[in-house]
DNA sequence: GTACTTGTACGAGCAGAGTCGAACATAGCA
DNA sequence: TGCTATGTTCGACTCTGCTCGTACAAGTAC
């Protein structure tokens, strides 16, 4: 079956308002390692999680909510702590939401290609 | 620092001789599954094994014993297996060897770009 | 035949990941 | 003050994966 291309939407790198709360704990893009982002996203929800994201980024980032995931809280704090500390997405606290984006520069500066694989995923065809 | 350039080798299809063993049970290339094959990926070792067999596949494939790993057999029949298992590579019966080979035209089409991030991978820098 | 080599199969032990419920912390608001 | 919403932390359970030793199977060479 032919795939639905999807277009990457346009990158704009926009300079930080003033005001914004400072990132959680990740690693440093020289810290980023390719055994370790993989395993992050050889689980389909995080790949859900993921690709949503980078779809769908019309915001600067999201809250955890915002994904309408059917699964319980604490099940979403374990599967966005290991995107962060996989260094795959960046949250920042924004009062009571602790909102999500992925690091696209630094995966692409990294690993090239790899956003694109992500978002070519569907969660039918693998 | 600088990250040394690996040059991907051409690839030469070349026309299966007579004669050769058929390959043991693998997924079919639409049935290759993105987290799967991450997931087969997320390892150093076999990130390993498959980095070496795209680098220095100068032979059709090659047996288990050529990758000079310093661990036991069983583990390494588990490894394989599961790169096997995953579509990564096809393995095939030649007599008492078992010779691996990756399935460079499978991964290139299913998921463009993930070869390349494979080779460009080293185990120091991740 | 025997010995050697290549690799599998099986099981045990161990560690880590995924799942979830319950309790807790905090910000905002009435 | 109390309620609601967002999300964490903890512990427990289960499941899977990794590691390895041992035993076994099948070609190859003598």
């Amino acid at each position: 079956m032919p795939v639905t291309a999807q277009t990457r939407p346009a990158v704009t790198v926009m300079p930080e308002p003033p005001g914004t709360p400072p990132p959680l704990p990740e690693p440093a893009i020289e810290e980023l390692r390719l055994e370790t982002v993989l395993g992050a996203l050889s689980d389909p929800l995080r790949l859900r999680i993921v690709r949503k994201l980078l779809l769908e980024r019309e915001a600067f980032d999201h809250p955890c909510g915002w994904f309408g995931l059917d699964r319980p809280k604490s099940s979403l704090t374990h599967h966005f702590r290991a995107l962060r500390e996989a260094g795959v997405i960046r949250q920042r606290q924004y009062g009571l939401e602790r909102r999500s984006h992925v690091r696209v520069e630094d995966l692409d500066t990294r690993f090239p290609g790899l956003v694109d694989l992500v978002i070519a995923w569907s969660p039918e065809s693998g």
